[in-house]
DNA sequence: CGACGGGTTGAGAGGCTTCAACGTACGTGG
DNA sequence: CCACGTACGTTGAAGCCTCTCAACCCGTCG
């Protein structure tokens, strides 16, 4: 957890419909790379502002797989079923992830997204896309970094789930959502409103919900943090920073 | 494990130096989505034939990143610490696999390449690499779609990693090392000869050797495959695909 | 109020890790 | 050719962490 490789900054609020030019989180999207004279070729292929709320399924595993996605305001997050069929949590998405490249070399989508508020998204229709990075290497050069730090990222996770305990990712992954969440609204100081039910949250760290919850009490207990129902206020980022990569 | 997405076929030897329009893993290659007109540009940016020691290094953690790799003959390993500094192995890569896909966001390279045979590759300079692939939409596509599988494989991974037993993870490698190394001379009928000393084979699966160990001999004593030093003999693959899946 | 979903707590079981010792194969050097 | 060292792998015993199952709590909402 020494790195955080999708840190982000200065996610504000959006107004739908906007326009690729004139869009809040411009500086997060994958036009930053466009140059200025393909960005309304961008806007063009780019279907704006589609918005879903709590708990409704942007796209289901099986559907065609068509488009990349790019969250405009709101949070969402991927879910498959493990061989057992248990329900598991693979991914949250935040203002200016750029969603689906998982499944680029598929026909079929393999795993669900559902919004776990309410949600605006813009669709990238992905044929169309390879179309525009053939004529805008600026454009191309995101795409390309954007894939390669997901690919370093999901590595990095996989290390930290099979390697570390319970503690330790649950306080890695606290301290990825401080960054990645920084200057969002969800984020006032040492403060965190939690955007995900507890229950999703132990998924994605491969743990039950029983040994988060006694995780959380212990970790509340050393003095790292206090656990709320909805909120974690941490005590001391160093002492969290320094019990990770002990 | 129900699919296997980096699924090869055919890996023949190949001899040294050839150029990519007469290299015999030419059909593993990325060159496969590139025009005939491109063909000889892509020969000159790549750097073919290198060739490394078992047990050599072919780069190593905080080395510059500049180049993707794709394997000609031979297999490899890349390998990083963990948070308490233990060796963990992150990746095997054989004939056709695109190597450094993960780092092409960064500075710095973040894991060992070692190879583990006698290993020849390809050194592709990534800078360039972008360049054609702006003059090349199928050299893009392909690249796009090597990533894609890419993380599609590390997230299932990840998946099984959390969330299935010892047993069931072995299971399933095994029968992705079947599908990987078909057709080539690793595997004869229901027969494997293992590339990688089994320290590494179960570090990958995130598991210690002592456990990895005492599963195989369960595995063996329920009758699923035959377990020697350097072979796995798959008894019944049915019954494999059948545990694995329930 | 009662139902429901989400979260917590407790007890027990089980799987994996850890540490230590032992085996085995292989290569090197005498 | 054998002795020895080293690396890899196996076995045993003990402990710990996480899971599982069950019960309970709590806030929300119809």
């Amino acid at each position: 957890m020494k790195s955080f490789p999708l840190k982000n900054n200065n996610i504000r609020l959006v107004q739908s419909k906007l326009s690729c030019e004139h869009c809040d989180i411009e500086h997060l999207c994958i036009s930053v790379g466009i140059s200025d004279k393909n960005s309304h070729k961008l806007n063009q292929i780019v279907k704006q502002g589609e918005s879903y709320d709590t708990g409704q399924n942007i796209y289901k595993r099986g559907d065609k797989f068509k488009s990349l996605y790019v969250i405009q305001k709101g949070i969402a997050k991927s879910e498959t079923s493990n061989i057992d069929g248990r329900p598991q949590v693979t991914g949250f998405y935040f203002p200016g992830d750029l969603i689906g490249i998982d499944s680029i070399s598929k026909e079929e989508l393999p795993c669900d997204l559902v919004a776990i508020e309410k949600t605006w998204l813009c669709e990238i229709p992905f044929n169309k896309l390879e179309k525009l990075c053939s004529a805008d290497p600026g454009l191309q050069h995101e795409l390309f970094m954007r894939m390669g730090q997901r690919i370093y990222h999901d590595e990095y996770r996989c290390l930290a789930v099979r390697t570390e305990a319970a503690d330790k990712r649950i306080l890695g992954f606290i301290t990825e959502l401080f960054y990645k969440l920084e200057g969002s609204n969800y984020i006032s100081g040492n403060h965190l409103q939690l955007p995900m039910i507890k229950a999703d949250f132990s998924s994605y760290l491969g743990l039950q919900p029983e040994t988060f919850s006694r995780s959380m009490k212990s970790l509340q207990e050393k003095g790292y943090l206090i656990n709320t129902p909805k909120h974690i206020e941490i005590m001391d980022f160093d002492r969290i920073i320094e019990a990770i990569e002990n």
